[in-house]
DNA sequence: TTAACTATCCTGTAAAAACAGGAGATTTTT
DNA sequence: AAAAATCTCCTGTTTTTACAGGATAGTTAA
């Protein structure tokens, strides 16, 4: 029997592509797509897919949510998370909210029909890249990696607090604060923290 | 006589989705993909398309120098930037580049035949979000106006170097430097530089 | 169960930024 | 030509950051 497969994304390229990508496959059924979340709880209620294809950035609302909502209500579909970067974070997410897997856009062919036809036994799917990431975080990434306290503090000065005003927002010690300050522009490698929110916020870190 | 469109992308479901979007159209002819600027410029050596639809992100290079070498070697063929997101910066450097156009991924078939149709006859085609945020760039921005000795001080300042450092390197005095610190804080608002420096990061003004 | 990581706190010192309140000399705009 | 904007420079003071070099307790991972 096919394995009937449905997409989430707002990008008709996408959709496109990999209606496309499939489209020979005797094995998949194409149920069709959605652009954004609405239209996919929409079809839903009457329609029941094996494997969702689902973008992390939709207009209405994040795949990540969506990932979770649809989990809830319909816990025997399977959904892969679809994004152009490889974002460990969003993997993470997706994963937690219930996703069984995760493809890069540049996947092949075959690994996007080794992605459905893994999910689909109950296995998790990574795409190669994706899998990568999740093994060795900061090796190819410029990223630094930090923790959730500095990533708190990293805020509140981005926002022009001063060390005493984040130590009685959060109800630590300034030299604490201090320390935390210390510690990311250790781990940025920056000269002080004009050049710190620099490449933070490039990064899309705050 | 068809017009003869090629595709630089390091996603093959953005090349797939586009084939598909164009493999109907009689006015085509599809010429293949690169997926990074290497082999595009190999390709450009033995073929010469009408169009080329191309990335702002690939492996080796951006698109955006990948652009301007291409319009170097061969003036004559057009170029359409392709992204995902609707970033200003990024398609006032394709144009700035020689590119005649603009597509977003999400972009429908008659959008995309539109903008390959406008090209080919020498106008400029912008996707309409993209036109929309280029016709007003600052109406519904936050951007304080900054001289130019302002930005180019704010530039060094989100660099890590301090007043000393500055003044040294513009031959004036730190106290001036210490003065156009002190208008940019007033001009953008902020308490201090951190929060100055996220604040410019995020309107791209650095 | 160690080892590594994380969050917390400390004492100091030196450097830098922030703030106040000026002023003179060019440019640019009106 | 006059007004406005820009760039330049100054003397101070206070606050904040940056840097050095620790330490302790709890948590997490190997």
């Amino acid at each position: 029997m096919a394995i009937k497969v449905f997409i989430v994304d707002d990008h008709y390229m996408v959709i496109e592509g990999i209606h496309s990508l499939l489209q020979h496959e005797k094995n998949i059924e194409w149920m069709g797509h959605a652009t954004n979340a609405a239209s996919c709880h929409a079809f839903l209620l009457h329609q029941q897919p094996d494997v969702i294809l689902m973008d992390i950035n939709l207009p209405d609302k994040s795949g990540i949510d969506l990932c979770k909502e649809v989990k809830q209500q319909y816990p025997a579909v399977y959904i892969i998370g679809l994004s152009t970067f490889n974002q460990q974070s969003f993997i993470e997410k997706m994963i937690g909210n219930g996703a069984s897997g995760y493809l890069l856009k540049n996947a092949t062919q075959e690994e996007l029909m080794e992605g459905i036809e893994t999910v689909i036994k109950g296995k998790q799917f990574l795409s190669f890249d994706a899998a990568l990431s999740l093994r060795k975080p900061e090796t190819h990434s410029d990223a630094p990696v930090i923790t959730r306290r500095e990533k708190e503090v990293l805020e509140l000065i981005a926002d022009g607090m001063t060390n005493n005003e984040i130590a009685k927002k959060l109800f630590i010690s300034t030299t604490t604060v201090d320390t935390h300050r210390k510690n990311l522009l250790a781990k940025f490698e920056a000269k002080n923290i004009a050049s710190l929110i620099k490449v933070a916020v490039q990064l899309h870190m705050i």
